[in-house]
DNA sequence: ATTATCTATAGATCTATAGATAATGC
DNA sequence: ATTATCTATAGATCTATAGATAATGC
């Protein structure tokens, strides 16, 4: 019973270390995601946390590495689902459906708008280079999808474009929150095919797409 | 001659009133864009501008003002350019196309990249309420056209989606800066039609688009 | 007298570290 | 002994204000 080992907070709240991380992660979500980076103190953090200050670092060696196992926390399962993706068979236009509709939907239903963080201008601290190599990574998946599809603007380019449209699923969440995300991250993956130069998937491709996000693995 | 009315700068440098301002704004841009508004300090701002830190409060009232001004500078030319168009005598893919092409130049060949000032946290501060306002009368522009292009899709996911990919513009410049802007804009426009469901220009159409942004007024 | 700057600084932070402390585990 | 926290604080800021100052303008 009671708090497990270390000293007990002030706060009264009782919890284990891996608690005490998962809770900063989450107070750092919300306040990253609606206030950014530099304009939060890890005190706020801290406080939203249910402990002191200085105890973040018990946990994090700085501030920049809470945002780094967000940003972590938050490309990984897409990256999962883009090399799932890849190697699928099924048609080109079926998995860029499936692609897009899936990080659409884990942009837009994650408990905070985690998205935004992409966008923040600390991205390109020194310290986020890995997240950042994970992230291109992440549009070659989608590159790799788009080159395969024939249209009179390059490849290159279109990926760019279908790139910023999803990641902008962001910037609407936060102008309007109230918007049904399920239904507008299927008209993204339409627009984004759209974008593409591919046809309009049929009511059947669009089932399918969706059963081989189903089947994780 | 000399430096005009007013004590003379520490850094030497002479410059009338409006000089210093556009200085401290051109400062301010380059520093906003590449580390953010919160992580800029009033100091970096100054000594860009070749002036003391204190003396910034003489042209703005306080720091976020000066966010204000750039913020004000980068949407009123977009503002205008829909304005007109919105009016314009000429077919709605002609137009929806020209206002796309015209707002993805500015966003791409401004000095400074200020489209990610759009996407700063900072930007939903009670001080900005004005320029947010006026952002949603440039989307709101974008609707207007995009509700006249029959789709099945309902035209306020169109335009957010519309919307989003004009301003992703500015993470691909972050991103990508050397791109070309002039064939990224030409097939961000084409994308902006894909997207709203309008049928590729014909090459005429896309002069005639053009000639409509030459005539300005 | 007016203008545009300067110097100096108040007052409020902010991140990170040092070292103590209060639990459990052995 | 180990763990997870705490208190206290160093050292470095940061924004904004107060009041002086060095030009020009009248």
């Amino acid at each position: 019973m009671s708090g497990g080992v270390g000293r007990p907070r002030a706060s009264g709240a009782t919890a284990s270390s891996q608690d005490a991380k998962r809770a900063v992660l989450e107070a750092a979500a919300e306040l990253f995601t609606t206030t950014g980076y530099a304009a939060t103190t890890t005190r706020a953090i801290a406080e939203r946390a249910g402990l002191r200050q200085a105890s973040l670092y018990y946990h994090f060696p700085a501030k920049e590495d809470i945002l780094c196992a967000l940003l972590a926390e938050t490309v990984h399962p897409s990256l999962e689902v883009a090399r799932t993706l890849i190697d699928a068979r099924a048609d080109v236009g079926v998995r860029l459906w499936a692609l897009t509709y899936s990080d659409a939907r884990l942009l837009g239903t994650a408990r905070h708008n985690l998205g935004v963080l992409y966008l923040l201008p600390e991205i390109a601290s020194p310290g986020l280079a890995l997240f950042r190599a994970e992230r291109a990574g992440l549009k070659a998946a989608y590159g790799k999808l788009i080159e395969r599809i024939p249209d009179d603007a390059p490849a290159a380019t279109r990926t760019d474009l279908v790139f910023g449209l999803v990641e902008s699923i962001a910037v609407m969440r936060r102008d309007e929150p109230d918007r049904d995300i399920e239904a507008h991250s299927r008209h993204c993956a339409d627009g984004v095919l759209r974008l593409a130069g591919h046809p309009r998937l049929a009511d059947e491709q669009r089932s399918a797409a969706l059963s081989l996000l189903d089947t994780p693995g």
